[in-house]
DNA sequence: CGATATTTTGAACTCGATCAATTGTGGTGG
DNA sequence: CCACCACAATTGATCGAGTTCAAAATATCG
């Protein structure tokens, strides 16, 4: 057990104006509405790295948007073990259980500083009823977790190490379309892919040697994708 | 590839009816609002063990409900293995993906005879305007998908080949409450837990063996729950 | 700069995969 | 009804990728 650095919380329209551009899909509706007609706060939340959002079987009716950052669903096995289901960046939603009064399913933990949207259950529903076509926004957002989750299980729970680690390099790769790569630790991505941390350490290492990976800072990379997509695709 | 065995395809209001009362979660609307209002058919689809419902980046705009049987969703990797997703069975919702004009994400796979309702988006759109609440109920299945997509990662890709097959013989046997437990050919098992097809068959060999399952008919076995939780769990 | 945590590397071992052969099970037509 | 065939399940023997346990090297932070 770590101790959680307590999360800063504030009140910020300005941030949620900006939100609700990038993120049009979910926030259409509220944009039409106005912030003026929400009674509940919308409020932002502020994570350090290590410190959790939300944990399992909380109950606290706040849906999220993670406005910047990286974040990790994680499930516990009875043995203690655990398994990160998902991963989430820029705009993705967390919490979507709320809305059908469910408790959260997973500890949600911050993997980097993590800027956070939180929109209370209640100002959903409100929203649902004054502005009915938003449910098709969620609805999307739920698929999109689905689609998720499907991925997640065929890339990282088949193939060998080499492969899975080439997928987990590609995934972390892709949102900043240069070559540039920002690495976890070893732990983390070990329990992404199903592996043991020396394992993972083991075939890093060899990626390097191979060229495929150049470091450039202490945890950001270059890569070949290229080569690892061959590798990830079990072609050599 | 096999030969698909042709869907029988039928109307059949009373049967529909018949489910509405079994699934009310997702008709309640529909019985308020009366078959008769609806202008696209609702129809019936019998599939034999082995048919195909649908295919991956298929569309077809259709929404599927499991009134009785067994279905699997199957995912594909470049390199050609196949993964099972997930397991459907009665009143689980299929082809949800169709109502965020997605095209289908899997291939759906009779396991067992299914009797299957088959509904036009379209019918959920119209009843979506006039009952808004049924978004509620839609986004409920959702978060139902989710939790077992969720669970299935963790309970079927860790663990040693034991725990991985008790968990999945519990998952089999858990419908009818009482000992009894059907099972699936060793090929289907094997793609659920991540394993190979004589892994699993070894595997049941051994908890045969012990003790733990009893053949009552060809497909028909007898289980010791108790136990088979233990060993889940990683105890013993 | 020392102390703790994380990563890397090494060596032995193990579980499940793989390859191959045998037995069992429907299903079909003679 | 039985003989036959194609296919599924079982069993055996071997092999190897990844785990495990342990130690060294490196990074992190007060």
């Amino acid at each position: 057990m770590k101790s959680i650095s307590s999360p800063t919380i504030g009140s910020d329209e300005s941030k949620c104006l900006h939100c609700a551009i990038r993120d049009s899909a979910l926030f259409a509706g509220l944009e039409e509405l106005g912030f003026r007609h929400i009674h509940q706060p919308i409020e932002t939340v502020i994570l350090a790295p290590r410190a959790f959002l939300y944990r399992a079987q909380e109950r606290r009716d706040t849906l999220f948007t993670l406005r910047s950052g990286a974040m990790k669903l994680v499930q516990y096995l009875p043995d203690g073990s655990q398994r990160i289901v998902r991963l989430l960046r820029d705009s993705d939603a967390l919490g979507l259980e709320t809305l059908v009064r469910q408790p959260y399913q997973h500890d949600a933990i911050a993997l980097t500083d993590c800027d956070i949207c939180a929109i209370p259950a209640d100002v959903i529903d409100e929203l649902g009823r004054e502005q009915p076509r938003i449910y098709q926004a969620l609805m999307a957002r739920w698929q999109q977790a689905l689609n998720e989750a499907d991925a997640w299980l065929t890339q990282f729970t088949t193939g060998t190490a080499r492969q899975r680690v080439a997928r987990l390099l590609l995934r972390l790769a892709c949102p900043a379309s240069d070559h540039r790569l920002r690495l976890f630790g070893r732990e983390d991505m070990a329990a992404m892919v199903g592996l043991t941390t020396e394992t993972v350490s083991r075939t890093i290492a060899e990626l390097r040697r191979q060229g495929l990976l150049r470091d450039q800072d202490a945890h950001l990379q270059n890569c070949d994708q290229e080569t690892l997509r061959r590798i990830a695709d079990g072609e050599e």
